[in-house]
RNA sequence: GGCGGCGUACCCAAGUGGUAAGGGAGCAGUCUGCAAAACUGCCAUUCAGCGGUUCGAAUCCGCUCGCCGCCUCCA
């Protein structure tokens, strides 16, 4: 069964085959490190991080890139604000990056390279460039031509003609094209430089991409990520200098592109300063919850970020955990015994069929939760007909939620890790928690329910739910 | 102006030619001291609107209305 994937560049959905068969090259742009990354560079991340799972999951050996733009306009602007080095102010907001990525449960990529590393490649492909013209360089600057590229504008499905037309493209006097733009870039006193060709300058944005991606990917590859609105300028660049430069076509066999996480129906901006970073959402949610959220529509589709999306996404996490918590309870030799999902045409196989489509996890998720409700019936059913039978249902049951949770990262911990997490948001100590429920228990024996529904009612202000069960009073905290 | 996308219940969201998944909210019931959780039942004769193709359309085509993104740094 083929993996089906919605190419931008042809805006189709086509067959997924790879240049060389059994394995994936897949390059994702990272994010430029100046300040803390964003809900919308979450969804960038756990969207790759999802198709990298699912392409290693259906075997394929996947060697996959993620950089980290860590030299830049903004980069230098912000640390002349803060009055600190840009190499260590990008140096601490990578790391920062990787702690938020941590916290999404995102897998390390194969490489994390990063532009100040490139730099000896990016000279070369960009000498490469001015020896065939296709690039030329004026006073230290180094521009790339895209007249020289007939085919311009394929990705963006532009013409460089109407972006003329559109006249808001900035006009350098230097430049022999409006549309022109640099690949190499002339340093001004204080700022970071290395030696080049053409003088002391940087790289600059698209080129660095196109370098690590050959450095690391080779000059073909199957795979290439980002957010929608890199599509133009920055991939249609990517894809200009790299065929220029290395004469192959195509640079990328498959473009592949997030939609964006508007909050509140609003488009995420600085100008609107509802800018709202991973951080802020991790301390609120858990970040099961969190990915829930973020997969539970299309990739490609734009999503909006709201409280009451993210408190319905926990609520529907904790249902999860709840259920896989009962089944341990009632079945407990169920654990341990895995049952082969994929031995026999079954629901897990819609399961994979979803995720071929496109690496539709809205879809994987409903079915998910379909068996969730499946389990709960059938323990009901067995309570209710004193029955202790269907071992094998709910193995398989298990076995699908922990095959699945390979590729989605949800849905694969236990309830305890889960819960502790969920918990640990508590206001409370847990040991004041455990004595109120002692006293509660107690005046429940005594029949004081007054006494009893205050010390519920109590908890329950302070966001702590109580939950009396048959094996005695559990809490947790309030979604 | 150019290019692209979207419109499915109270909210979120799958489904893209065979008769509307799933989550959340709500209502009723079982359970409970009462709750909570779980389960059961109810909750879109209908997929923005209007035409067309078809035995059959939310799915294909045309038009209309509404919303959004990109064209400038941006995930």
């Amino acid at each position: 069964m083929p993996i089906k994937v919605y190419n931008s560049l042809t805006r189709k959905k086509e067959e997924f085959v790879p240049v060389k068969e059994g394995s994936v090259t897949m390059y994702v742009c990272g994010p430029t490190v100046y300040s803390l990354s964003h809900i919308g560079h979450a969804r960038s991340a756990v969207s790759f991080d999802v198709i990298y799972r699912y392409l290693k999951y259906r075997g394929y050996k996947v060697k996959y890139a993620r950089n980290y733009t860590d030299v830049d306009d903004k980069i230098i602007k912000r640390a002349n604000e803060e009055g600190a080095d840009p190499k260590e102010l990008a140096e601490r907001y990578i790391k920062e990056f990787d702690d938020d990525m941590e916290a999404l449960g995102i897998e390390v990529p194969t490489y994390r390279p990063k532009a100040t590393e490139t730099i000896k490649e990016i000279i070369e492909v960009t000498k490469k460039l001015v020896d065939n013209g296709s690039a030329y360089a004026v006073d230290g600057d180094v521009y790339y031509s895209v007249r020289k590229k007939k085919d311009y504008g394929k990705l963006s499905g532009k013409n460089i003609d109407d972006l003329e037309s559109g006249a808001r493209v900035e006009v350098d006097e230097r430049k022999e094209d409006p549309l022109d733009f640099a690949l190499w870039k002339t340093s001004k006193p204080g700022e970071p430089f290395w030696e080049s060709p053409w003088g002391p300058g940087r790289p600059g944005w698209h080129i660095e991409c196109s370098a690590m991606c050959m450095r690391w990917l080779g000059e073909t590859v199957d795979i290439h990520g980002g957010g929608k609105d890199l599509i133009f300028p920055h991939h249609e660049n990517e894809i200009a200098q790299s065929e220029s430069a290395t004469g192959k076509t195509p640079y990328v066999k498959y473009w592949l592109h997030n939609g964006f996480v508007n909050i509140e129906k609003e488009k995420m901006s600085k100008s609107l300063g509802n800018i709202l970073n991973i951080r802020d959402v991790v301390k609120d949610h858990t970040s099961e919850a969190v990915r829930l959220f973020l997969l539970s529509s299309h990739y490609r589709s734009p999503i909006d970020y709201s409280e009451d999306s993210l408190r319905e996404a926990e609520a529907a996490m904790e249902r999860f955990y709840k259920t896989l918590q009962r089944i341990n309870a009632e079945w407990p030799e169920t654990s341990g015994v895995d049952v082969c999902v994929q031995c026999n045409e079954g629901r897990f196989t819609e399961i994979l069929q979803a995720m071929d489509d496109d690496f539709n996890t809205a879809e994987v998720i409903g079915n998910i939760f379909k068996e969730v409700g499946k389990a709960n019936r059938l323990m009901d059913e067995a309570k209710a007909s004193g029955k202790h039978e269907g071992l094998i249902e709910f193995s398989y049951i298990l076995s699908m939620f922990h095959e699945a949770s390979e590729f989605l990262g949800i849905f694969g911990r236990t309830p305890e890790e889960y819960f502790n997490e969920k918990n640990s948001r508590a206001v409370l100590p847990a040991g004041e928690i455990e004595r109120l429920i002692i006293e509660r228990n107690d005046a429940r024996k005594n029949k004081d329910f007054k006494r009893a529904d205050e010390i519920r009612n109590g908890l329950l202000e302070k966001g702590i739910v109580l939950e009396d069960g048959a094996k005695g009073t559990t809490w947790s905290v309030k979604g």
